[in-house]
DNA sequence: ACCTGAACACCGTTCAAGT
DNA sequence: ACCTGAACACCGTTCAAGT
């Protein structure tokens, strides 16, 4: 005779995303999202193979929002206001949900990182506008000069590893314009349409 | 009657630090290092009061060898040179002990961080050689934007986070010089001596 | 003075047994 | 079909007891 269901995936991701946000990834653990479930450790494992899978799905959720996020932050008048935006829609996103935006860069086992896919819309964002910029030319060096900065500024800054004082929004905003200057000269303008990439640059969906 | 020692701090560190790198840093259990040193994990806590202490006496080695590298990178004589050397110190440093580079640098409970003082000569180091390639009129929201940078670039190289194919080695050149470029225009070039500070910019010794 | 076994409160995960 | 208790192999840490 079967038991009924007492919770479900969905509510797995959810109870242990909140997990994750109040207590970090080492405090996600199976017996607390089984509590806040509302069953026992073992039924977990009917709806989620490990631990490792739990923090991938909660991963990718991340990523995909992470992707709309920014993707409503490009209206798409003037590139280089777009790209500001999604510098500073970058920063606030990992600000309002600092450990679940860990997940999206913290060396992991490759079975718990996000799947790739679910980081697409992500990338598409920023190589469209990056490519509005600057051209084509040297879109993918300039892209990780850009995520490399936005990615260690805004971990050291959640870190609290900015220890000299100093006022931390002006040094991401000086960040932001110096990078735009160097990534692209004003000689360099090109016209979004022309050179926005036709699909997905990603390459290699899961 | 005294039962002699059978180990010391000093081989508990370096026992830790090698667990920690091979296994990573959740490898690192007491029980692995009571092993190392050939003690039960009880006998730790005589030389160490807890993991977190373990973790931070690890690190603030870390972050005094990175001093001295980059120190030893930096022979004084063309600014521009400099920067660019320190900055591939720095990655090669960290490839060369990827674990261990992630103390530096990860959200860690207060009590578990390097110590401050550890960090001073790196800091000093960069700061030394920024002012000489820029001036001192806006080094700190430049060094911000420069560590990020190299710090975000490294950690997402070693976190297997760049996937979209291309050379690695290049993206890095191309955001050091677009760096120096972007923080220090030609006509900002600075005499070394005049604007070395005079003493450690950093700001509080533990 | 240092080391140890036993103990406690946790983990992730498996599995046989229940309904 | 789903849930559970019991179990196993781990953790960090404390403490009384040994030498």
């Amino acid at each position: 005779m079967p038991t009924p269901a007492h919770t479900s995936l969905e509510a797995i991701v959810r109870a242990g995303r909140a997990i994750l946000e109040a207590e970090g990834l080492a405090g996600l653990t199976m017996h607390r999202v089984a509590d806040a479930v509302g069953v026992r450790p073992p039924s977990l494992y009917k709806r989620v193979r490990n631990r490792g899978e739990l923090v991938r799905l909660i991963g990718s959720d991340v990523a995909r929002e992470l992707g709309q996020t920014l993707d409503e932050a490009t209206p798409g008048g003037d590139p280089r206001a777009d790209l500001r935006s999604i510098a500073l829609a970058f920063r606030s996103f990992a600000r309002a949900r600092p450990q679940a935006y860990r997940l999206l860069f913290d060396p992991l086992p490759d079975d718990w990182r996000p799947d790739s896919e679910a980081g697409r819309e992500a990338v598409d964002v920023l190589f469209r506008v990056l490519s509005a910029v600057m051209g084509p030319a040297e879109v993918l060096p300039a892209a990780r000069t850009l995520v490399a900065w936005a990615y260690g500024f805004v971990s050291m800054e959640l870190a609290d590893t900015f220890r000299l004082g100093g006022d931390v929004d002006e040094a991401f905003a000086f960040g932001i314009e110096r990078l735009m200057d160097a990534l692209a000269p004003a000689d360099a303008m090109h016209d979004q349409a022309r050179f926005a990439p036709a699909k997905s640059v990603f390459p290699d969906p899961r």
